[in-house]
DNA sequence: TAGATTGTTAATCGATTAACAATC
DNA sequence: TAGATTGTTAATCGATTAACAATC
C-alpha cells in the first residue's frame, strides 16, 4: 500500500500507541490486547486494530499482542528505531529547559548542534554542547546531516528561523513560538502553543465567578 | 444551540482563528473576509463561515468581517475576554520558561500561584510570585478559586498531581509530562509531549542516510 | 474443545466542501 | 447597479464503529 494513502490521523495516533507499550514494556508487561491498549488510551479496540491493519498483522488471534515485537513494529513504521539528529535553535528558557528534558533520547532523538544569534552566548557549553552563531546555521545543519529542528526563539524571529532551515534543507519543524509559520507544503510541522490549549478548555468551563 | 453539541474540533480551531485575528489588528488591519483568513491558516473559507455559524451571524456580505469585532466575539465564545487565573506546579525548567513567557497574560490567562515540592525551592521568589509547597495545593486552589492548572513536573510525579488538581476542583489541565493522565471525564486536558510531534514527523521523512 | 481476540468488511456517523440565494 | 462575500443547504468525502469469520 502506498504509505501517502495512510490517514494523517492514524501516523498521529501510533507515537501513542508506542508511548503506552514503551510504559507496558517498562512495567514488565509481556503481552496485551487492543481493548486494554484501548482502555489506556481512551480509544476504541476496533480503531486501534484498523489503525495497525494498514501496516499488517502484528497480533495473534486469541493471544492479543506481543509488547516488544509490536513495540519494534512501530518504531520501524515510524522510523524511529535509530537515531535523528535534531538542531535546536534559540537557548532561552525554553532552549534550556528542552537540553535538559531526558526524554528524546531513548524515543529516537538526539540534540545534535545547538543555535543562537546573541553574541553572549555564542561559544558558550550547555551540557555538551557548544552554541553556535546562527550565522553559520546553514552550512552547520548541511555538514551533520541534519533533518529536524526545534524552534525556541521569539515569536518575530520564528519565520526568519524556519526560512533558514528550509533552505539548509531540513524537512520537520516542531516549533514553540506561537506564530503560524508560512513554509512550502514539503515541510513538516508541528506547533506547541500552550494557550492554544488553554483557550479551547476555557469554552467548556462554567463562567468564572467574580 | 446546545453548546454540547458543537463540535470539539470547531472549538479548537477558534483559538487559530483568534491568534491571527489579534496578529492583523495589530498590524493595523480593519477588515478581512473568510477567503483572507483562511488562505493564512491553510483551510477553506468555507470551513470558516461554517465555523463561526455555529454561533452567530458575525460578517456582512460583499464586505466580510470586523476584525475587532469579531476578535471580541470569539474572545467572548472562548471565555477569554476574562483572565483565567492559572496554578503552575513543578518550577523546574519548564516552569520556569513558562514564568518568563509573556504570551499569557495578553491573551486571557494570569499565573496566580506556583508550586514545587521541592524545600530548596519553597519560599523562593520567581518574578511577583513565591514557591509554595505543593502540599498546600488543596487550599490554595480553593482560597484563591483557581480553576486551571499546568503541570510541569517530572513524568512520574505528573498523576500523583493531578489527583490533587482534581481534589482542589480545577477542571481544566495543560501538562507538559509526556505521560497519559487518568482524570474521570469532566476534567479537561490538553497534552504538549514534544516527541509525540516528532515522532510523527519522522514517519514522513524520507529514511535517513547512514 | 471452548474462549478469546484478531483482521476486515460493511454500515454508520460525522466533517468538509461545493453551490448558491441573499444582500451589503 | 455590479461585484463581492456572507450564511446555509445539500452532496461528498472520510473516519469510526459494529459485526463476524478466521483462528490461536
Amino acid at each position: 500500500m502506498n504509505p501517502l494513502e495512510i490517514p494523517e490521523i492514524v501516523i498521529k495516533r501510533l507515537p501513542l500507541y508506542l508511548r503506552t507499550l514503551e510504559l507496558m514494556a517498562d512495567e514488565g508487561q509481556t503481552v496485551t490486547s487492543s481493548q486494554e491498549l484501548g482502555g489506556r488510551l481512551g480509544i476504541s479496540s476496533t480503531q486501534i486494530r484498523k489503525d495497525l491493519s494498514y501496516f499488517g498483522e502484528f497480533g495473534k488471534q486469541g493471544t492479543g499482542y506481543d509488547i516488544r515485537f509490536l513495540r519494534g513494529q512501530l518504531r520501524g513504521i515510524l522510523q524511529v528505531d535509530r537515531p535523528w539528529k535534531v538542531a535546536l535553535i534559540g537557548v532561552g528558557d525554553v532552549g534550556h529547559a528542552l537540553l535538559r528534558f531526558i526524554g528524546f533520547e531513548d524515543r529516537g532523538f538526539s540534540i545534535a548542534a545547538i543555535f543562537d544569534k546573541d553574541p553572549q552566548k555564542v561559544g558558550r557549553r550547555v551540557d555538551k554542547l557548544t552554541v553556535l552563531d546562527v550565522a553559520t546555521l546553514h552550512e552547520v545543519i548541511r555538514r551533520r546531516g541534519i533533518r529536524m529542528a526545534i524552534i525556541a526563539v521569539p515569536a518575530c524571529e520564528a519565520q526568519g528561523v524556519a526560512d533558514a532551515l528550509l533552505g539548509a534543507g531540513v524537512g520537520a519543524i516542531l516549533t514553540y513560538a506561537p506564530t503560524l509559520l508560512r513554509l512550502p507544503p514539503h515541510m513538516r510541522v508541528s506547533y506547541l502553543d500552550p494557550v492554544v490549549g488553554l483557550q479551547s478548555m476555557t469554552y467548556y468551563l462554567s463562567p468564572s465567578r467574580p
